[in-house]
RNA sequence: AGGGCUAUCGCCAAGCGGUAAGGCACAGCACUUUGACUGCUGCAGUCGCUGGUUCGAAUCCAGCUAGCCCUGCCA
C-alpha cells in the first residue's frame, strides 16, 4: 500500500503537491508545539449503513494518522439509545475494515465514558455552569428565541448548586419521567449562536442501551459528550463536517470548563457529494420498500456494501477520495471520477476475458465440422504475471450483435458482407453471408476463415481494421449479466418538483442470454474481470450460484466509437 | 440581534502580494489483436461583483451579490 505522502517533491519536475488545509493546520500545531503527536478518530453513530461520504471521513482520519505517525481510533458515538442498533455496529466495523482503516486495539464506545460525563456534569453544576430545568421541550424551544430574536432566561436557571446537585442525582436515580427534567449548560441566552443559548446537555430516557443495558436513564447530548470523548481518548484533531462549525464554540466551552489538558481541536471540512446518486436514508428506505432496489447493498447504491457488491475495490475508493481533495466548499463530485478510479485500479490487475452480452451466431463455413482447437490466450497483455488460459475455438461461435451490420455506415470496421476482421486471439474471418428471420432480424452470420492467420496475424502481411471478440457456441457458459446506469436520471437532477426522486428507468438492465468463456464457470463472489470491449464485471455475491455466476457490470470501458444515427 | 461558512475551467482543486498547478471530463492526433490502454496536443488573457491600497492583487481593505449550515430533550 502506498504511503499517503502529500508533499511529493519531484526533483525532476520541481513540482510540489500541496497539502490540504487540515494538513496545514496540523503542521502548524506540531511546529508550534500545540501538540506533539496526531490522534484522530472516526465516530459514527450506529444508526445506519456507511456510504461513500463516510469513506471520505474514514480515509481522511486514518490517512492523517498514518501520515503523521499517529493513531486512529474507532469510536461508536452511541449516546442516544433511541436511535442505535447493534446490527449497525457490526456492519460499520466490517465496512471500515474492508476500506483498510485499521484501528488496531482502539475500538471505543462513547457509552463507556458515561461515568466520566456524569462526573463532568457534576463538576459543571458545582462551578455554577449547569442547572436542572423543569421546562418542557416546547417551553425550551420557546425560551430559546429564534434566528433573529434572543432567548429568554430560563426561570429555573437560578437554582442553587445544592438544589441542582440534588435534582441531577435524582434524574440519575430515575426519579423523573422522560422529558420531565433536563440538565442545561449555563452560557448565554442572548448569544447570536443558538447553540450557546443554554444548551441541554443531559436528558432523561428510560431505555435499554445496546452497550450499557439499563444502567443509565439519563443520557448526554452530542455537544456535551463529543468533546469529552475526544479529550479522554487524547484526540488532537477532531475532524467533522461543516454543519458542526456553529457547534465549535460549545465544543471548546466544554473542554475549557472541564479543564482538560491538551484540549482537542475541532476542524470541519465539506462532505463528499456525488452527482446522480442517492444517499439519504429515507429515500433509500423508500426505494427498498418500493422494490426498486433489492436492499441497502443494491449495486446501484453507494453504500459501502453496495460499492463492494458492485465490484469497487478499497484501493479505488481510496484513490477517489484522494483525487477529490479536502476543502471547505460544498461541492458535488462528478460520478465519472469514481468510474475513472475503478478502471484505473482494475485495468492491470484483472484478467481480460471474452464475454458476449447480446449474442448472434457466427458460423465459419470452411472450418472443419466437429473440430475444436484449444487456444492459449494471455490474460492481460499489459501484465504478463497474470499468465494465460485456454479458450476453445470451433466452427460455431457467438459474437456481439453490434459487431455485425448488413449495411454499415462509414467508419464501421467490424463485420459486414465481404469485410474481413480478426477474431481476437484466433483467426481472420471474412463475412460471406447472413440469415434473417421472417421479421427481418439477422439471426446468423456466415464467414470463412484463413487457416494461415492463426493467432490473429496473416503471414502475407495483410491488415484488418477491426478486431472483434467471440465465444465458442458449444462450450460457452450462459450467464446472467446485469448492466447498470445511475439510478438518477442525469438530465434533470436528483429530485423532481414534488420532492420525489427523479429515477432513471434504465438503471438496471438484466441480460439473461449472455455467454462467457467456459473458464468463468467457477468464478467466485466478488471476483472481477475485464470483459474485453464491454467493461469491468464482478461476480454478484447475492445471486450467483455454484457454477452459475451472475455478473454485475462495475463500469464500462471508455469508448470514442459512436454509431452514426439512423436516417 | 441574527450568527457561521463558502465562492478560482463543465466537475473537483492548488494558490497564502511577484504575474493562474494538477486531476476528472471533453476534443484532436499517433499507436493498437479491446474504437480500450498508452503517448502527445488542446482546453481559465482571468479568479462571484464593484470600488480601494500597491510598482504589482485570485491573494490585502471596504462594500455588495449568491450558495450552504444553524431555531432537536438527534448526531
Amino acid at each position: 500500500m502506498s504511503e499517503m505522502k502529500k508533499v511529493v517533491v519531484d526533483t525532476e519536475e520541481k513540482s510540489v503537491v500541496s497539502k490540504n488545509f487540515i494538513e496545514q493546520i496540523i503542521d502548524k500545531d506540531l511546529a508550534e508545539g500545540a501538540c506533539n503527536t496526531v490522534q484522530t478518530r472516526f465516530p459514527p453513530e450506529p444508526n445506519g449503513y456507511l456510504h461513500i461520504g463516510h469513506a471520505k471521513s474514514i480515509l481522511l482520519n486514518y490517512g492523517l494518522a498514518q501520515q503523521y505517525g499517529g493513531k486512529f481510533n474507532m469510536r461508536f458515538d452511541d449516546t442516544n439509545p433511541t436511535k442505535e442498533k447493534v446490527e449497525f455496529v457490526e456492519s460499520i466495523k466490517e465496512d471500515i475494515k474492508w476500506l483498510g482503516a485499521d484501528w488496531e486495539d482502539r475500538l471505543f464506545f462513547a457509552s463507556n465514558y458515561f461515568e466520566d460525563m456524569y462526573q463532568g456534569a457534576i463538576k459543571l453544576i458545582k462551578k455554577g455552569k449547569a442547572y436542572v430545568s423543569d421546562l418542557t421541550a416546547d417551553e425550551i424551544r420557546e425560551y430559546r428565541g429564534n434566528l433573529t430574536q434572543v432567548g429568554k432566561k430560563d426561570p429555573y436557571s437560578d437554582r442553587t448548586v445544592e438544589e441542582n446537585l440534588k435534582l441531577f442525582e435524582e434524574m440519575y436515580e430515575g426519579k423523573y419521567a422522560d422529558g420531565e427534567k433536563v440538565l442545561r449548560a449555563k452560557i448565554d441566552m442572548a448569544s447570536p449562536n443558538i447553540n450557546m443559548r443554554d444548551p441541554v446537555i443531559y436528558r432523561v430516557a428510560h431505555m435499554h442501551h445496546h452497550n450499557t443495558g439499563d444502567k443509565w436513564c439519563i443520557y448526554p447530548m452530542y455537544d456535551y459528550a463529543h468533546p469529552i470523548e475526544d479529550a479522554i481518548e487524547g484526540i488532537t484533531h477532531s475532524i467533522c463536517t461543516l454543519e458542526f462549525e456553529d457547534h465549535r464554540p460549545l465544543y471548546d466551552w466544554v473542554v475549557r470548563e472541564l479543564e482538560y489538558e491538551n484540549p482537542p481541536k475541532q476542524i470541519e471540512f465539506a462532505k463528499l457529494y456525488l452527482t446522480n446518486v442517492v444517499t439519504g436514508k429515507r429515500y433509500i428506505k423508500k426505494l427498498v420498500e418500493d422494490g426498486i432496489v433489492d436492499g441497502w447493498d443494491d449495486p446501484r447504491l453507494v453504500s459501502i456494501a453496495a460499492l463492494r457488491r458492485r465490484g469497487f475495490t478499497p484501493e479505488s475508493i481510496k484513490l477517489f477520495v484522494e483525487l477529490c481533495g479536502v476543502s471547505k466548499s460544498n461541492s458535488s463530485v462528478d460520478y465519472a471520477m469514481l468510474e475513472y478510479c475503478i478502471r484505473e485500479d482494475l485495468k492491470l490487475k484483472k484478467p481480460r476475458v471474452m464475454a458476449i452480452l447480446d449474442p448472434i451466431k457466427l458460423v465459419i463455413d470452411n472450418y472443419p465440422e466437429g473440430q475444436t482447437e484449444m487456444l492459449d490466450v494471455p490474460n492481460n497483455l499489459e501484465n504478463e504475471a497474470l499468465g494465460s488460459r485456454k479458450v476453445p475455438f470451433g466452427k460455431e461461435l457467438y459474437i456481439e450483435r453490434d459487431d455485425f451490420m448488413e449495411e454499415p455506415p462509414k467508419k464501421y470496421f467490424r463485420l459486414f458482407p465481404d469485410n474481413e476482421v480478426r477474431l481476437m486471439n484466433a483467426y481472420f474471418v471474412k463475412c460471406t453471408s447472413f440469415i434473417k428471420d421472417e421479421s427481418g432480424k439477422v439471426v446468423e452470420v456466415h464467414c470463412t476463415y484463413d487457416p494461415d492467420s492463426k493467432g490473429g496475424n496473416s503471414p502475407d502481411g495483410r491488415k484488418v481494421k477491426g478486431t472483434i471478440h467471440w465465444v465458442p457456441a458449444k462450450e460457452a457458459l450462459k450467464a446472467e449479466v446485469r448492466l447498470y446506469e445511475n439510478i438518477i436520471d442525469e438530465e434533470k437532477g436528483v429530485y423532481n418538483e414534488d420532492g420525489s426522486l427523479n429515477l432513471n428507468p434504465n438503471s438496471l438492465v438484466i441480460l439473461k442470454d449472455s455467454y462467457v468463456e467456459p473458464a468463468l464457470k467457477d468464478a467466485k463472489a466478488y471476483e472481477s474481470f475485464q470483459f474485453v470491449r464491454n467493461g469491468f464485471f464482478c461476480v454478484d455475491s447475492k445471486d450467483s450460484k455454484d457454477g452459475a455466476p451472475v455478473f454485475n457490470r462495475i463500469v464500462s470501458l471508455k469508448s470514442s466509437f459512436v454509431l452514426p444515427k439512423e436516417n
